[in-house]
DNA sequence: GCCGTTTTCGGCCCGACTGTTTTCAGTCG
C-alpha cells in the first residue's frame, strides 16, 4: 500500500506561494505568478474545507482558481505530490531563492546574473562582486554591486540567529521529551531562550540526573535530532532537523540551580552577580555557592538569590539593566502575564489584507476569553493592502454596530491603522478620523529618510489629536530589515508629552517597540499596547510573544493599555481629545 | 494563469524610490 502524505490547506497555500516565487525567478510572465499568489490568498480567506471542496469537485468555484490551478491542487490533494512543482523546483537553483533575501535583488536581476554570469549561489555572487564583474552588466553598476555585497554580509550575520518564536517551539518539544524520561530529575530551558531575547542562536537545556550516560543516549536518540556533534556525560551537542543547534548540560541534582543560573546568563548579569558575591565574601560559579571553603546548600535559584541578599530575579530581567539593584531594594516589577490581557487591538480583517472576516475575528477572540477587540484595517493610501476607502469605513462601522449588539457584552472598538504620510499627516481628513474610537498611526513607506526627518515625521503624527497609538515604532523586521533611522527616545518623550500609547507589536518578526526601550517608555509613563497585528484568526495567539517581550521590558499590567477592562478602555478612549 | 466579455484575447493595483540611464527598469511596500 502506498501511503499518501497528509495534505492540509496550509501546505497547499504554501506550495502555491512557492510556485509564484519560482515562476518569477524563472522569468515567466509576472501575471502568471500573480495568479498563483491570488489563488493562495483566496484559499487563505476561504472558510470552507479545502479537502471536501476537492472531493466534491467544486474547487474551481473559488475565485481565482481556474482550470489549471484546480487541476494542480487536486493532484496535490489526491496524491500528496505535484509534478509541476517538483519540476519547477528542480529547474531553479536553490541559491536563487536565497538571493531574494538580499535587498535590492529581485527576480529580474537574479535572472540576469544567472544568464549572463552563470551565478547560482550566494557564494558565487559574492565572489563575482569582489571580482568587480557586476559593474559591467546592463542595469547594474558600482552602487548596485556595493549594495549587494553589503546585503550578503548582513545575511551572513542574520544566519547565525533565529527568531525566538521559531526556536521556542522546538525547545518545548525537546523539554517535554526530557521531562518524560526516567533518568531526568530536574530539567529546564536555559540561555537566551529562557531570558526571552527576540532572537536566539541556539537552545540551551540544563538537566540533573543520576545516570548521565543513559540520559545522553536518550537525548541523542530523540526523533527531532539530525546530527550529534558532541556527546559526553556532562554535555551533549546536537543539531535538530530544522538546523537549530542544541546543547544539553547534565549535572548532579545538587548543582542544578547553580548550573541553571549560570547557563541562563546573561554573561553581564552573571558578572555582576559574581562581583556582588565577592563583595559579600562569597564565591559563586556554575557548581555552587561558597563562603570561604564552606559550601552553602541552595536547592533552588530563589535560595541562591536569597543568600546574595536579593529577591528572585525573573530570567527575562537578567540583562544587567538594573535588576540587581531593584532586587536588593525589593522594587522588582510585578511583570505582566498573559492572563492579565483583557483585549486585543490592531486586528486586520478581510476588509483590507486580513484573511478572516470581522465576525470570525470576534469569535476567535471570544474563544480565547477576551472582553473586546479593536479592529484596525489599513487606510486608503495602503493600496497594496487594500486600504479602506470612505465607503468601506461606513460599511465596516455598520457591521461593527450590528456585531456589537449580537455579541454583547463582548465589544468591538472601531479603529484604523492610518498611514503616516511623509510630512507626518495621517491619510484621512479630520472628519473621517473623528469617526473612529481609536487610530493607530503607522509608517509603511518612505523609509529612507534621515533620522531628523523621520523623527520629525513621527512626532508630527503623535501630535495629531486623533492619533491614539503609534504602531511598530521602528519598522524593523527581525533578521530581515533594519529599523528605519529614528530617534526613539525623542519619540517616547513626545508620546509622553501628548499622552499617546506606543505599540509593542507582538508579531515574532517585529517585537517592536524593542524591550530595551520599553524600560525607558515605562519610566516616562508612556502606556504600551501589546498588539497582535493579526491578519488571520491564528495570529491572535501571537500576543504570547508580545507578553514575553513586555516582561523583558519590565512592564507590569498597569503599564499595558490592553490589561484594562472593556469599561476602562471605553472610558480611556472617550477622553482622548 | 484567471477573468470577463468585446466569446478569443487583453488586462491584470499603484506610486515612490534607486540606480541606472539620458528616459527607464527593477524593486519594494
Amino acid at each position: 500500500m502506498i501511503s499518501i502524505p497528509a495534505v492540509t490547506k496550509e501546505s497547499v497555500i504554501k506550495i502555491l506561494e512557492e510556485i509564484a516565487v519560482l515562476l518569477e525567478l524563472s522569468g515567466e510572465n509576472p501575471f502568471k505568478s500573480r495568479a498563483y499568489q491570488n489563488a493562495a490568498r483566496n484559499l487563505e480567506k476561504l472558510d470552507k474545507d479545502l479537502l471536501s471542496l476537492v472531493a466534491e469537485n467544486k474547487l474551481a468555484e473559488v475565485e481565482g482558481i481556474g482550470e489549471a490551478i484546480n487541476k494542480k491542487v487536486t493532484e496535490l490533494v489526491q496524491t500528496g505530490k505535484l509534478e509541476y512543482y517538483e519540476a519547477l523546483k528542480a529547474a531553479i537553483p536553490q541559491g536563487h531563492l536565497e538571493m531574494l533575501k538580499i535587498p535590492g535583488l529581485g527576480p529580474k536581476k537574479i535572472h540576469a546574473l544567472f544568464t549572463q554570469l552563470g551565478i547560482k549561489t550566494i557564494g558565487e555572487l559574492e565572489y563575482a562582486c569582489h571580482e568587480n564583474r557586476l559593474v559591467e552588466l546592463k542595469g547594474f553598476g558600482k552602487k548596485t554591486q556595493d549594495n549587494i555585497l553589503a546585503g550578503i554580509e548582513k545575511l551572513k550575520l542574520y544566519k547565525e540567529r533565529r527568531l525566538y518564536a521559531e526556536v521556542e517551539v522546538s525547545a518545548q518539544i525537546l523539554l517535554n521529551s526530557l521531562q518524560e524520561n526516567e533518568n531526568v530529575i530536574r530539567v529546564s530551558i536555559a540561555g537566551s531562550l529562557r531570558r526571552c531575547t527576540e532572537t536566539v542562536k541556539d537552545i540551551d537545556i540544563v538537566a540533573s540526573s543520576a545516570n548521565p550516560a543513559a540520559l545522553a543516549d536518550y537525548f541523542t536518540g530523540l526523533p527531532l535530532i539530525a546530527a550529534v556533534s558532541g556527546k559526553g556525560t556532562t554535555k551533549v551537542s546536537v543539531t535538530l532537523q530544522s538546523g537549530i543547534n542544541a546543547d544539553l548540560r547534565i549535572v548532579h541534582d545538587a548543582e542544578f540551580p547553580h548550573a541553571l543560573l549560570h547557563f541562563t546568563g546573561s554573561k553581564e548579569h552573571n558578572t555582576a552577580l559574581r562581583g556582588r558575591a565577592k563583595n559579600m565574601g562569597l564565591k559563586i560559579n556554575e557548581y555552587g555557592l561558597w563562603k570561604a571553603e564552606k559550601n552553602i546548600v541552595c536547592r533552588s535559584e530563589e535560595e541562591i538569590f536569597f543568600h546574595l541578599g536579593l529577591k528572585f530575579i525573573p530570567p527575562e530581567l537578567r540583562e544587567d539593566m538594573g535588576e540587581i539593584a531593584a532586587a536588593e531594594k525589593g522594587s522588582l516589577p510585578v511583570l505582566v502575564e498573559e492572563k492579565d490581557i483583557r483585549g486585543l487591538f490592531h486586528i486586520h480583517t478581510n476588509f483590507s489584507d486580513g484573511a478572516e472576516s470581522l465576525e470570525g475575528m470576534v469569535q476567535a477572540a471570544k474563544k480565547m476569553g477576551y472582553q473586546y477587540i479593536g479592529i484596525s484595517d489599513h487606510s486608503q493610501s495602503a493600496y497594496y493592502a487594500g486600504g479602506l476607502k470612505k465607503e468601506d469605513i461606513e460599511k465596516q462601522h455598520k457591521l461593527i454596530a450590528e456585531l456589537n449588539k449580537k455579541h454583547t457584552p463582548f465589544y468591538i472598538f472601531r479603529g484604523i491603522e492610518s498611514d503616516i504620510l511623509p510630512d507626518g499627516n495621517l491619510d484621512y481628513d479630520d472628519k473621517i478620523l473623528a469617526g473612529f474610537d481609536f487610530v493607530i498611526a503607522a509608517i509603511h513607506g518612505n523609509f529612507n529618510m534621515s533620522e531628523t526627518e523621520m523623527t520629525g515625521r513621527i512626532k508630527n503624527a503623535l501630535q495629531n489629536p486623533y492619533t491614539t497609538m503609534l504602531a511598530h515604532p521602528t519598522g524593523r523586521l527581525l533578521l530581515a530589515r533594519e529599523p528605519y533611522l529614528v530617534n526613539i527616545m525623542e519619540i517616547i518623550d513626545t508620546a509622553a508629552q501628548y499622552g499617546k500609547i506606543i505599540e509593542l507589536n507582538a508579531n515574532p518578526h517585529r517585537l517592536d517597540l524593542d524591550w530595551r526601550n520599553c524600560i525607558y517608555a515605562k519610566k516616562k509613563g508612556v502606556k504600551i499596547s501589546i498588539n497582535p497585528d493579526a491578519h488571520h484568526a491564528a495570529g491572535l495567539a501571537d500576543i504570547n510573544w508580545g507578553v514575553k517581550i513586555a516582561r523583558k521590558g519590565w512592564l507590569e499590567k498597569t503599564d499595558c493599555i490592553n490589561c484594562l477592562s472593556r469599561e476602562e478602555v471605553k472610558e480611556y478612549l472617550s477622553r482622548k481629545f
